[in-house]
RNA sequence: GCGCCCAUAGCUCAGCUGGAUAGAGUACUUGGCUUCGAACCAAGUGGUCGGGAGUUCGAAUCUCUCUGGGCGCACCA
């Protein structure tokens, strides 16, 4: 129906063009089912009054589905359209089921999504669920509109805080057998390490131990301590680790340490509906040499140079406030030396679009990133950098603090269990992903009837109710004769209703093309919030049989809607509640 | 100090590239189950869109400034 308006409007008006026909979807009658202010918009470009204008178009315009027209306001026509004329994406919402709103505007192009990739230092804790829920929403959006879609999860293998968890395990271990030592300032403190160590000596047996004595000797001072300093001081155990197990061992209880978390990381989204077509490591980016095919390459874009023993990149020349670090003084690589080799990387693949999901604490990442990609000649336009606000996490009016390394947080896993994927996953992609949230577990956890997710639910369960009864009284939904007598349909909680499914596929197109997954669920709350007035309303199941069945198409499609909207959000769709 | 994000009903938030009378949920008040599921519906109370200035026919939306929050500003990841 937008589409013929706006087919008319253009016949009417040759010389605009599409963007400049903006027509707004209002449900309140006195401004009519459709209004437009394309006069508005074209009389300032062709200098003309506007309601001049109005009166031109609206004098052109005919059609049979148009009752009215009238000029309301400076420069908008309001359009009164046939309500019958609008129930043909009922039977497009019956017969597409699975399919209702798919589309392929984004056919034929690729595109890679990246969202959550925590370092695999700790479980996943509620930080992370936001960017999970988000980026999966983002990616199935995106898939239902066409797009070729590959997610994935970076796994940062190769740095230096994977080699502090790595000897925090081993310490744990020593503990376990009986060692006595302080235990440092700056290794991961959480419970879970002594899991991990746990593990490890079941696994290897006491083939990993080592005096204390032996391990903290020519170790720097730790914090606290006189002259003390918490990274040196790690820096030393974690070479002593090195030296005194030697190679083999050393990575033992590393790979005790990494494998696990992973694992746990893996499950724990996998458990939440979060799925990824590939977990890419860190280290084979190391091992393949990616990184010096993509310093040669910005060698060549003379974005290379070399100053204080280290190597640079002149991220100045991209907007960036200061240039950046690859290769220490050291010779160890930065992080963005590999991210940058990870993004080159993603090039290479092959992917028309390239978008990263990163917590609001990156923020400050992301001009540098963008640099290399313009110094490559990847431009920015398709490389897209999304910010996720951290939820900010009360327990009733007490701000609860998150830290891995102190090990007080609360897990991705506790909130599941506590409030249901389901409302976490939809709780979490409620908000626009720039808008901080303020997530209370109390309430989450003990009124958690007040997330608009059991609503829309509810909608879906009562509708396969309705099919229940109707089975429980022997009756058939005859959807041919429905179809037959969708002009029944006239009272204003099925044009309401109707009009709500006819938002369906521009709500999924837009969604997916501004990556707001939060509008969706914003509309599958308005889709429901229809339905539940309707059903107060009126009984489907009545003997009539043409305006019975009728109805039932309207209630069926509605049920097709509400089940694929929530299906995009990784929320179930109950027949039962 | 510099940069990014934010400020809308008592509370939690929508409001798309400027458009008509700023909307939901929640809370509060009142009414509705002999009726396809009351986890629901109907009605009502509630606002100087943080303050100020500017741009124009028109601003919650754009610009500037101030105030108040969040987060960044590493040869960390």
């Amino acid at each position: 129906m937008k589409f013929l308006l706006q087919t008319l409007l253009q016949q009417a008006v040759p010389s605009a063009s599409l963007e400049q026909i903006q027509i707004d979807h209002t449900k309140d009658k006195k401004f009519g089912d459709f209004s437009s202010n394309i006069a508005m918009v074209l009389a300032k470009s062709m200098n003309m009054p506007p309601r001049e204008l109005a009166q031109q178009i609206v004098n052109k315009i005919t059609h049979s589905s148009i009752l009215k027209m009238e000029i309301a306001g400076p420069g908008f026509i309001n359009f009164y359209i046939d309500p019958n004329q609008q129930t043909a994406v009922i039977m497009q919402a019956i017969t597409q089921k699975e399919n209702f709103g798919r589309s392929n505007i984004g056919a034929g192009k690729r595109v890679h999504i990246e969202y959550v990739s925590a370092n695999p230092t700790g479980p996943l804790h509620v930080g992370h669920g936001r960017g999970a829920a988000f980026g999966a929403a983002v990616a199935s959006l995106l898939k239902e509109v066409g797009y070729d879609v590959h997610r994935e999860y970076y796994v940062n293998d190769a740095g230096r805080q994977m080699h502090i968890l790595g000897t925090s395990t081993w310490l744990r271990y020593l503990e376990l057998c009986g060692e006595k030592f302080i235990f440092p300032s700056n290794a991961y403190k959480g419970d879970y390490v002594i899991d991990l160590a746990k593990q490890a000596l079941e696994k290897y047996g006491k083939t990993l131990l080592i005096s204390a004595t032996k391990v903290f000797e020519n170790v720097p001072a730790d914090e606290g301590q006189e002259n003390g300093d918490k990274d040196a001081h790690i820096d030393g155990l974690i070479n002593n680790a090195k030296k005194l197990l030697g190679k083999e061992k050393y990575q033992q209880i590393f790979n005790v340490a990494k494998d696990d978390i992973l694992a746990d990381i893996r499950d724990d989204l996998a458990e939440f509906g979060v799925v990824y077509e590939e977990w890419f490591s860190e280290q084979s980016l190391v091992d393949g040499g990616a990184f010096e095919i993509a310093l040669e390459a910005l060698k060549s874009a003379s974005s290379i140079y070399e100053a204080d023993g280290a190597t640079w990149f002149r991220a100045t020349d991209f907007g960036d406030e200061k240039d950046r670090v690859l290769i220490k003084e050291n010779g160890d690589r930065t992080y963005f030396a590999n991210d940058i080799a990870y993004h080159v990387n993603k090039y290479r693949r092959g992917y028309d679009r390239v978008i990263d999901i990163l917590g609001a604490d990156h923020h400050g990442y992301v001009p540098r990133i963008q640099g290399v990609l313009k110094a490559l000649g990847h431009g920015d336009k398709d490389f897209k950098a999304l910010l996720v606000q951290f939820a900010i996490l009360y327990r009733g009016d007490e701000r609860v603090q998150m830290s891995t390394r102190s090990g007080s947080f609360v897990t991705l896993r506790e909130l599941r269990e506590e409030v249901g994927n389901d409302a976490a996953r939809f709780f979490y992609v409620m908000r626009k992903n720039e808008q901080h949230m303020d997530f209370d577990l109390e309430l989450a956890k003990s009124q958690s009837n007040e997330n608009p997710v059991y609503y829309i639910q509810y909608a879906h369960a009562r509708i396969c109710s309705v099919f229940r009864q109707l089975d429980e009284k022997a009756l058939q939904h005859d959807i041919a004769l429905g179809e037959k007598h969708l002009a029944l349909l006239t009272t204003q909680h099925e044009t309401d209703l109707v009009d709500q499914l006819n938002r369906y596929s521009d709500i999924i197109v837009s969604a997916a093309q501004s990556h707001e997954p939060h509008s969706l669920a914003a509309y599958l709350r308005a889709l429901a919030a229809s339905f539940h007035s309707y059903y107060n309303a009126h009984a489907f199941i009545v003997e009539n049989l043409n305006l019975c069945n009728a109805r039932l198409n309207l209630v069926l499609a509605t049920q097709h809607a509400l089940r694929n909207g929530l299906a995009l959000l990784g929320v179930s769709a109950p027949e039962k509640m």
